[in-house]
DNA sequence: CTAGATTTTTAGAGGGACTCCATTTATACT
DNA sequence: AGTATAAATGGAGTCCCTCTAAAAATCTAG
């Protein structure tokens, strides 16, 4: 079912193309000034196909391919996990994919926190990111997802997270961004937040 | 100094024009269906003048003139307020100014937490805000406010009111926004995270 | 290996947000 | 009233993005 061919393979290629042309020349002269016609021009390739590979400008630096990883990652939990520790396996895992192409990734968390335009877009990927938290909280905590508690200890994970990015940001990609999460989990004793919500259980 | 003319007038008599226009359209037809040509016909007013009064469409929905009044408020506590006092109150002012005028405001909440472009665009004001309050506890702390902790601190509170705000309009604008605010960061237990932060003083 | 089917690329037209600038109109000041 | 000042306007132009129809590349069957 994975399709292996030439034009799979050609496909892949041209995106990276892309990614890697806009990413040079954001770099080199910013990202408003920079057009999608440029970019075009540098991958050699229509703007036309541009759009075919990203639906917007703003993708090409926001775009991950990492959100089905973490839905993998966040059904992957072995019995007997417990929130807190499903929740740092998981950003975990995608650290240390982030790290593998820390090159990239570094270049564009900055450019997604620099640029005000993208950083509220990148936003949309947070808020995407809480829902899940939240839907798998609900789940094992058996209370609704829209529940306000449930919504608040998503979102104090997320904001642990932006922020331990920011921070990771700031320090130039020296450092763990896991070790900076679990920093800051405990600094707003995530534990007990989590424990809030279902005295009764382990979760 | 504080002009009273009848230019001043008419202006404020303008810009409110436009928003109304603006939200009736949006209401009637959806935000992205909204053309602002059409806003600027429904309130009779050329698109140039538009954009002299809102510097993009987003604006009309998003723009608040309750920044000054968060700066103002924050600035006025009164000696012995604790940080968290500080918080409460000014979010319980600007709160209040919400509910004087609660009918445009719940809808403008509306918007912004449902159209995907506004919501991440709101995002950027909320992001404004948690800058402030980082100075603000900086100031009190005695720390820097790139602190790691401190913007943690900042951004607990932000993604606490984030989500109250939330609530209150899930809640349709029943209720008390203040008294969601207090919920949320009890949930997170705030006092505790600025207790963290200078655990010698008063904060 | 060739012909037909499918997918990708592309050019071009066009819409809509927004900027810039020059001109006109409305308010303010003396 | 007459001039200074500020606001409103029209129009040209840029950029992001959409849609469509045609051209080029790749795949599949015979």
């Amino acid at each position: 079912m994975s399709p292996t061919g030439l034009r799979e393979r050609k496909k892949q290629k041209t995106k990276a193309a892309i990614q890697r042309a806009a990413m040079r020349l954001f770099k080199k002269q910013g990202y408003e000034e920079t057009t999608v016609e440029q970019i075009a021009a540098a991958a050699d390739i229509s703007e036309s196909t541009f759009f075919n590979y990203f639906p917007s400008k703003e993708d090409v630096v926001i775009y991950d391919e990492y959100d089905p990883m973490m839905f993998a990652a966040l059904a992957s939990a072995p019995p007997g996990e417990t929130l807190r520790q499903t929740f740092e396996r998981v950003i975990g895992e995608l650290g240390d994919v982030f790290i593998a192409d820390s090159e990239v990734m570094l270049e564009r968390a900055k450019l997604s926190l620099e640029e005000p335009e993208l950083r509220s877009r990148a936003w949309e990927e947070f808020d995407k990111a809480r829902e899940s938290f939240a839907g798998i909280i609900a789940l094992r905590t058996g209370r609704e997802a829209r529940d306000f508690e449930v919504q608040l200890a998503a979102m104090t994970l997320i904001a642990a997270g932006f922020q331990a990015m920011v921070e990771w940001v700031r320090l130039n990609g020296k450092g763990s961004l896991l070790e900076l999460l679990v920093k800051a989990l405990d600094f707003v004793s995530y534990d007990e937040v989590l424990a809030r919500l279902e005295p009764k259980r382990q979760v």
